[in-house]
RNA sequence: GUGGGCGUCGCCUAGAGGCCUAAGGCGCCAGGUUGUGGCCCUGGUAUUCGCGGGUUCGAAUCCCGCCGUCCACCCCA
């Protein structure tokens, strides 16, 4: 039996890692430069805090967490997300009492029981940034625009921002019947899905895509238009904010999430290009999260990029970096006395800033040659049993084919200009 | 969780009931001079066609189940 790694896992060989490293590092260097600073959570965390923060009736708390009890018998989860973590330890280390907002950012493994496909994945990697402790617009807008800077740098295009304001609780208690009651007189014709939203989520009846359902929606009331007056005159002031930072915004009546921590703003960026699996960042605010798992109330606004998807999407653009190079200089040892000092002069290489390795398996010179010729090497260094004795050492140029004999002692420094 | 497509060497692909004890390209390994790469040539590299059953005289090729992957839905990053 061939062990496999598990269902919707991968491994990152390689070759796909220069693509997730340019993605994580253009992000962090994006958000630091707007004073978020990094945070690491543990993998796992009290099942409960998930339950309580995302939403005991949302998908993923009710079927898509890994929970498990460990030996001690404690209820733990895998965090299926990022920001319940992030609010925890913002009650947890009383960090209510640094400068506000608290300004963070992560990339982090995140895991959920789903069904794989491409695009998503059991497990898959989110960058995330939060910023904890103050409820203004302008830093909905800072928040939008860090992520929309990040696909910027990162030389993707077409993209959109779907923006829509879900109101608050209080909004919704007025809205909600308002919806019920366009869609009741329909109740039986609508999917199956839908009959449980109506009790359940009864915001996602307007996004349904069955036919059956599409007919109703039309005429629904939507969420924007019957807000209390300060819930949209907050959302225009994050649209004037956005306006004058020059993103371009879609309006997304019908954008709702299914975490149920979010309240007032909720975005997404998606490419232009059809398929399912698109979204590749999406947040929002949520003033209740604190609260609900423990704290004091506390608004909070965030959003969470998924590197994979951005990653294929690098590779679909053909804008995704190239594999690195090998080491640049390879040193090829013939004989057994060369070994030790061809060993100890590739270290004085790295040691001098020039990256170095040998050709390992006591092969032959034309094996050792090949080797450095297909890992890339720009030079191969050359010491046999006859430089030893003469003190030398044969440096080739594998780019052309000069060769050329250099004194033992100063090969390090004739090649400490050649850094890669 | 629902429906559908696909699954041959590390990768790409040929093969469509007996000619397959599975072919080609790439890669990898070795060799073609006694210490020299890139091109070229030679050889090696799957007892086996995701796994397990079944049909058949005979299966990589047909059927069933499972697993995986991809697509749509659900949901979401």
């Amino acid at each position: 039996m061939q062990f496999r790694a598990p269902r919707g896992t991968h491994d990152v060989l390689p070759a796909d890692a220069p693509a997730r490293e340019r993605i994580a590092s253009v992000a962090r260097v994006t958000a630091a430069a707007a004073g978020y600073r990094a945070f690491e959570p543990p993998t796992f965390e009290q099942a409960d805090l998930f339950v309580r923060g995302v939403g005991d009736g949302t998908d993923i708390v009710e079927k898509e967490m890994y929970i498990f009890e460990d030996r001690g018998g404690e209820r733990l989860a895998l965090r299926p997300e990022g920001t319940a973590s992030v609010c925890r330890a913002y009650v947890e280390h009383g960090l209510a009492n640094a400068p506000q907002p608290v300004k963070l950012f992560y990339v982090l493994p995140i895991f959920r029981y789903e069904r794989p496909q491409a695009g998503r994945y059991r497990q898959h990697t989110q960058f995330g940034l939060e910023a904890i402790g103050v409820r203004d617009p302008a830093l909905d807008a800072e928040v939008i625009s860090v992520g929309w800077r990040i696909m910027q740098e990162l030389g993707l295009r077409d993209l959109t921002l779907l923006f829509n304001s879900i109101g608050d609780g209080e909004d919704r208690r007025a809205y909600v019947p308002r919806l019920r009651a366009h869609f009741e007189p329909q109740l039986d014709s609508l999917c199956g899905d839908c009959r449980g939203r109506f009790h359940r989520a009864p915001l996602r009846l307007l996004d349904c895509k069955q036919e059956c359902c599409r007919s109703f929606q039309e005429g629904a009331p939507l969420i924007g238009d019957h807000l209390r007056p300060e819930s949209r005159e907050f959302a225009d002031a994050v649209r004037a904010h956005l306006s004058a930072l020059g993103i371009p915004v879609r309006e997304a009546p019908t954008l709702v999430r299914g975490l149920d921590y979010y309240t007032h703003t909720v975005f997404e960026i998606v490419p232009a290009r059809a398929g399912s699996q698109v979204t590749l960042l999406a947040g929002g605010r949520y003033d209740g999260l604190i609260e609900a798992i423990g704290g004091k109330p506390t608004p909070g606004i965030g959003f969470g990029m998924g590197i994979e998807r951005m990653a294929n999407d690098l590779r679909a653009q053909k804008l995704a970096p190239e594999e690195e190079a090998g080491p640049a200089a390879l040193v090829v040892a013939l004989g057994e006395a060369a070994g030790p000092r061809a060993t100890s002069l590739a270290a004085e290489l790295r040691a001098a800033g020039v990256s170095a390795t040998m050709a390992f398996g006591g092969r032959s010179l034309k094996a050792q040659l090949r080797h450095a010729h297909r890992t890339g090497a720009r030079v191969a260094l050359i010491l046999g049993e006859r430089e030893l004795a003469a003190g030398v050492v044969q440096v080739r140029d594998l780019s052309g084919s000069e060769q050329r004999e250099v004194a033992l002692a100063e090969v390090v420094g004739e090649l400490s200009g050649l850094v890669s």
